[in-house]
DNA sequence: AGCGTTAAACGAATGGGATTCGTTTTAGTA
DNA sequence: TACTAAAACGAATCCCATTCGTTTAACGCT
């Protein structure tokens, strides 16, 4: 016992362990962590100060493997299209981690970057200042919102679930699991992309 | 002690007490929804058979509270734009709620009911079967998305979290709070509304 | 009216969970 | 080489959801 010659954990050994398990259960806890990298739960607080510390780090760590930068070439639409997938795809490779990290809202640096990238390609496409947050706000919602929907087990888009024959017939043709998921956030981005055009093009939005 | 006269509990006071709960503090436990119903922690099982009950019952209960119908007057927008808000209104009363039922994604019936309301009212408009269950998934995220915005913190758009020009001034013009919010998704739902427009126009999506 | 069954409260007990603290050993440092 | 800080451990604490056996009263039936 004692301090070991060399250190057996440190904030990432500790955020991917955790991921691990939420990958794979869809929970963790700090005794099924240690137990993972073979140590004792009170050896976690060297490094970190609570479970929440855990989850943010997790969500850190899913944002910084596929870093979310836009190449500014291309159209502007091109651009947010890109930025907006890659931002979801984070969720999509690992959706049992949305539940935890949609409980506490708080922004990662990393994710305020995609903001930044966004913000300039809106702003350049011909946004106003006035109503950029708006239109920032709503791709983020559209977003969670996907992410969501991916993390959602199959039962909620259930037939028998509905009573009215448009949803009982749109719930057939739609096919089910992470394609229905894919496709429905391919159509958001073209809704997305086409309302804002015409915002643009009009200097502001029809009645 | 033993079985009173009246009965102390029944699921709709447990779920109200509850409720009460997560809207003054964010959380709620056991004990604490005893406590406040002047009630032994165990007298609740009584009543139901687990913690998530509770919270399947506060879900309910608020989408209860206002029924979500729509009045089938009206252009197929007018009404959209109505179910729509009305639904997200049910989240903007109880924000605190809203990270504990994403959590858990279940759909109430309720909520059902609304989506059969979406979709008879967009399919009337034209919307093809086919991705008549996409355009419904992407209005759900936007209500789920502005609901996670409604109970994020302000401080989530915090001018010196943001590095882009674009950005900054974004918001320095947007306001805060509930206000900022709420105008938000207003325009969420005029650019949904456009783009579901123009996807009928013109049957598909432009690319 | 009497009787059995069930509902609804209680109190005590259980088990699991996060977190703290004091101890020990070792790494880094002046 | 001595001092400080880091990093592991084990024991202890507190909180929390849940279970179980007990008690009393309401309800239904004959």
């Amino acid at each position: 016992m004692g301090r070991p010659s060399t250190p057996l954990l440190s904030k990432d050994s500790i955020a991917t362990a955790a991921l691990r398990l939420v990958d794979r259960t869809g929970e963790f806890t700090i005794a099924q962590v240690a137990g993972a990298l073979g140590v004792r739960p009170s050896s976690l607080y060297n490094h970190l100060s609570s479970k929440g510390e855990i989850v943010e780090a997790m969500r850190s760590s899913v944002f910084r493997e596929s870093g979310i930068e836009a190449d500014q070439a291309g159209t502007w639409d091109q651009t947010a299209r890109t930025l907006l997938r890659r931002y979801r795809d984070c969720f999509a490779r690992h959706p049992r981690l949305i539940p935890l990290v949609t409980a506490y809202t708080v922004t990662s640096p990393e994710v305020m970057g995609m903001y930044d990238e966004l913000a300039e390609t809106l702003s350049k496409a011909g946004v106003p200042d006035g109503q950029l947050l708006d239109v920032i706000t709503m791709c983020d919602s559209i977003v969670l919102g996907a992410a969501l929907d991916l993390a959602a087990p199959d039962e909620v888009w259930a037939v028998d679930q509905a009573r009215s024959p448009a949803l009982i017939a749109a719930i057939q043709q739609a096919g089910s699991g992470r394609l229905r998921s894919d496709r429905a956030f391919e159509l958001a981005l073209d809704l997305l992309i086409v309302g804002i055009a015409s915002m643009v093009e009009q200097g502001s939005l029809p009645p």
